[in-house]
RNA sequence: GCAGAUGUGGCGGAAUGGCAGACGCGCUAGAUUCAGGUUCUAGUGAGGUAACACUCGUGUGGGUUCAACUCCCAUCAUCUGCACCA
């Protein structure tokens, strides 16, 4: 027996010994616990000791869970399609699918390497046609259920590489491979209707354990508002133009009136003076991004040369074009406050409009506004028979009054916009439309599922804003499913979200092939417990799953309607910038990646398990330092040799020993509990030297000893199942159940508390728990006495159980 | 601009309002060693002292309290998210 610590000797022997006989195992009987990882895209960079990271937080708490007797769900697979394989197969000039397998193939390895407890009969692959049937079953089901509809919109495009961008792929206003200015284009686009699900997906919310911080992302990102339409007659025209505002109360206050240059009505309200001016300023926004409107700061416009009348007192008020309207929010009109709104003072600052003030905060009109006050608080001035009202009680009014007067209506609006869900991309799901003459788009119907993705020569993208499938003939030439007569397929693929909207149902049930996923395995194993990963998913991938699992929900696929009851973000690790020592990202081109995979052959898997935990708190960001580990090495080396020392001595059983025990498994329990994993290391550290003095003396019985291996194991699982071996332990170590403690153990009888003059600590006493006040406090002036000598007592304070302090002059 | 997070030794970090700096890295000294490494022992916030004592100390400035890293107000810096959503 090698009483020294061999990380090599250890880990290959219960690899191996794990794989054969696997401790995770469905009895029927157990009830389960899903813990899953936000899956990886399988990138040729291949993983580094950040990445590791997440995976080790995870796969603690499923060993933990798994020892508190759950049947674990710990799955793992691929979100292969999508951009950045597609860029790499360009790149290195070798077909996605290859290049995606190879990269699978590599990390898988490096995966394996954590020694997680993953259960890989569940593996999923994204681009597997047996895993992408499902994901375009989905698509046809939102279709069928008219979530799914094409429409024409601009979209970003780059006039160099001729071809549409997605949002995440325009930089600064420019193309992320080219670096060209990025416009807009009008292309055909399959959306999806995420709108539809607006209240739910903000409403629901609140069930969610999950950060504030992601809570409060979505929660603005849905950008739920509420509000009144209302409608302004142009003066001398047959036209209404309705506004969307959420401060119906200030209505007197609105001066002018702003349209979006996209507005429908934009050039009809231009004169015969302001044509020029006005078709100008329509051109010259259409040329300009989104980008680029955002980050004008200066406000730009033109007048119409057209009025608006104000419902409520009549009021002539000039309409004007600006681009800080949203052409695609609200109604893409607004009647602008100046007064009390920010954007709408200094548009007439800087084009000289009246400012009326319609609140006033101490019931008096400021004479000079040098800004608005957008409060809605105080009383209305200047406003009519709403004169002396308190703005903050009329603006949960007013909607429901300029309903009542027939000048609009109460209105409810979202910053979620729908799904642009087509790339014109290559490597991603076949979107399953075929479009006849006839019948329209026709969904590919179900028997004829999956739409094969078809091999093609050159996956590059065409530059027509077409996907490269268009211009195989034999694949796009086919028959309509419902008339027969020929029509052509879709070819626009999914984005990378789609595939990984809903890879978590299919874990449980990986292999089907004749549901998405059984409904019995469903309701069992399903939802996920837990969902560990980074925070850079914190709106899209879990807004998007949320979004599918609802719709699942409501054609009955599923019976819950929130895919992941509880959420962690892990936090970076970061590496050192070589000349300025700052934390950075770790990067190729910066030259700070550490490898997980020599860490693992110089310290072993368990070692650097224990660093990724013990190097801060897992939810913040960390720096990595290469000494570090050799703290969590000699930590575990020490450990490893205390045990193997009290083996062989098989001390007694104590009082000191059996209390010390209860107090590891309290302090070990509750910092796991509140995921406080650094502080679970230094815990382990901190009785370990306990323990090492002890061992000098009559050493350390073996029940403790079994009580610390079965603490440490989901964080050393090798260290921790060969030790319950060599501590005669029955099975697996993971088989043993979660010690518990008891309360009364971990509470001392004497204790040694500080005894303060002034709040500041002189001297230390020992007393017994429940020691009388008058008790503790003659011994603690008893300790000070030379201190108090001259001074004059003016009060004693005894906190029971935690400190004395003296106040005295 | 708005919102959130963070700020503690040379470094990573620890502290239900109750002995600031646990635990670890690094460093210093000693032991072991032919030597280096490993390992072991002791020390390690700053000032001060022969050693104690004592003084200062958790980004900055105030406040509450017997007592503040912790609570309140203000302010600065860094990071993240959102960014004309009417």
């Amino acid at each position: 027996m090698a009483t020294s610590y061999n990380h090599r000797l250890i880990e290959g022997k219960w690899n191996e010994k794990w794989e054969k006989d696997p401790v995770n195992v469905d009895d029927g009987k157990k009830e389960k616990y899903y813990c899953l990882d936000m899956f990886p895209y399988p990138s040729g960079n291949g993983l580094h000791v950040g990445h590791w990271r997440g995976y080790v937080i995870s796969d603690v708490w499923s060993r933990y869970k798994l020892m508190q007797g759950y049947y674990l769900i710990h799955p793992m697979g691929w979100d292969a399609f999508g951009l950045p394989a597609e860029n790499y197969a360009i790149k290195h000039g070798i077909h996605p699918s290859i290049s995606t397998a190879e990269n699978v193939a590599n990390i898988k390895k490096q995966i394996n390497e954590i020694s997680a407890i993953y259960d890989w009969d569940r593996e999923v692959n994204t681009t597997d046609p047996n895993y992408y049937k499902w994901t375009q079953w989905i698509f046809v089901k939102m279709f069928e259920h008219g979530l799914a509809y094409e429409k024409e919109m601009p979209i970003n495009w780059c006039p160099s590489c001729k071809t549409g961008l997605a949002n995440e792929e325009v930089v600064d206003g420019k193309c992320e491979r080219c670096h060209s200015e990025v416009t807009k284009k009008n292309l055909r686009q399959w959306m999806l209707k995420i709108t539809a699900y607006a209240d739910r997906l903000l409403a629901d919310l609140d069930k969610l354990d999950w950060p504030e911080k992601v809570k409060k992302m979505q929660t603005d990102w849905i950008g739920k508002s509420y509000g009144a339409e209302v409608d302004f007659k142009v003066d001398g025209m047959d036209e209404t133009i309705t506004v969307y505002t959420t401060r119906p109360d200030t209505l007197y206050g609105a001066t002018f009136m702003v349209l979006a240059p996209e507005h429908a009505l934009a050039s009809k309200l231009a004169t015969d003076e302001t044509k020029a001016a006005v078709e100008k300023y329509i051109y010259d926004a259409s040329m300009k991004s989104n980008v680029d409107r955002m980050q004008d700061k200066e406000k730009t416009g033109v007048f119409t040369g057209s009025y608006a009348i104000n419902p409520l007192n009549g009021a002539k008020t000039p309409i004007w074009l600006s681009d800080y309207v949203l052409a695609d929010y609200g109604t893409g009109a607004i009647m602008c406050v100046p007064a009390h709104d920010d954007r709408d003072f200094a548009f007439a600052k800087k084009f000289d409009l009246p400012i009326i003030q319609v609140i006033a905060e101490d019931g008096k009109e400021i004479p000079d506004m040098q800004e608005a006050y957008t409060e809605a608080k105080g009383t209305m001035i200047n406003s009519g028979e709403w004169n002396g009202r308190e703005s903050a009680e009329l603006k949960r009014e007013a909607p429901e009054m300029i309903e009542k007067l027939g000048y609009g209506k109460k209105t409810v609006n979202y910053k979620l916009r729908d799904w642009v869900f087509s790339r014109q991309r290559y490597w991603g799901e076949p979107i399953p439309i075929i479009h006849c003459p006839d019948c329209g788009a026709v969904a590919v119907p179900e028997d004829q599922l999956p739409v094969l993705l078809p091999d093609v020569e050159k996956y590059e993208p065409t530059g027509t804003g077409e996907s490269p499938l268009a211009a195989i003939d034999s694949w796009v030439n086919t028959t309509c499913p419902k008339c027969g007569k020929p029509a052509k397929r879709e070819t626009n693929t999914m984005p990378q979200w789609a595939g990984s909207s809903w890879y978590f149902l299919r874990y449980v049930d990986s292999k089907n092939d004749k549901a998405l996923v059984d409904k019995e395995k469903a309701d069992k194993y399903l939802p996920v417990d837990m969902y560990i990963g980074g925070v850079e998913h914190a709106v899209l991938h879990l807004l998007y799953s949320r979004f599918y699992t609802k719709f699942l929900n409501d054609i009955g696929v599923v019976d819950f309607d929130e895919p992941f009851k509880k959420l962690f973000n892990q936090g970076m690790i970061c590496g050192r910038d070589k000349d300025t020592g700052a934390a950075t990202k770790m990067s190729k081109s910066l030259g700070n990646i550490v490898s997980p995979d020599d860490m693992v052959r110089d310290y072993g898997c368990d070692a650097l398990r224990l660093y990724e935990l013990f190097i801060g708190p897992p939810e913040l960001d960390s720096i990595w330092d290469d000494r570090g580990i050799d703290g969590v090495y000699r930590f575990l080396a020490r450990f490893y040799t205390m045990v193997m020392n009290n083996v062989e001595k098989n001390a007694p059983e104590t009082d000191e020993l059996i209390k010390l025990r209860h107090k590891l498994t309290h302090v070990i329990t509750t910092r796991l509990e509140s995921f406080s994993l650094n502080t679970v290391i230094s815990g382990f550290m901190e009785y370990n030297n306990k323990f090492v003095e002890l061992t000098k003396g009559a050493g350390v019985d073996h029940e403790t000893l079994k009580t610390m291996v079965r603490l440490i194991a989901p964080f050393a699982p090798h260290v921790g199942e060969e030790l319950w071996e060599c501590l005669g332990g029955e099975g697996s170590v993971f088989a043993s159940g979660w010690p518990t403690y008891d309360e009364d153990m971990i509470s001392d009888n004497v204790i040694t508390i500080p005894v303060q003059i002034n709040g500041k600590t002189k001297a230390t006493i020992d007393i017994v728990a429940d020691e009388a006040k008058d008790a503790v406090l003659t011994k603690g002036k008893e300790a000070l006495a030379d201190k108090l000598e001259g001074l004059n007592v003016i009060k004693e304070i005894y906190v029971p159980g935690k400190i004395v302090n003296i106040v005295a002059k």
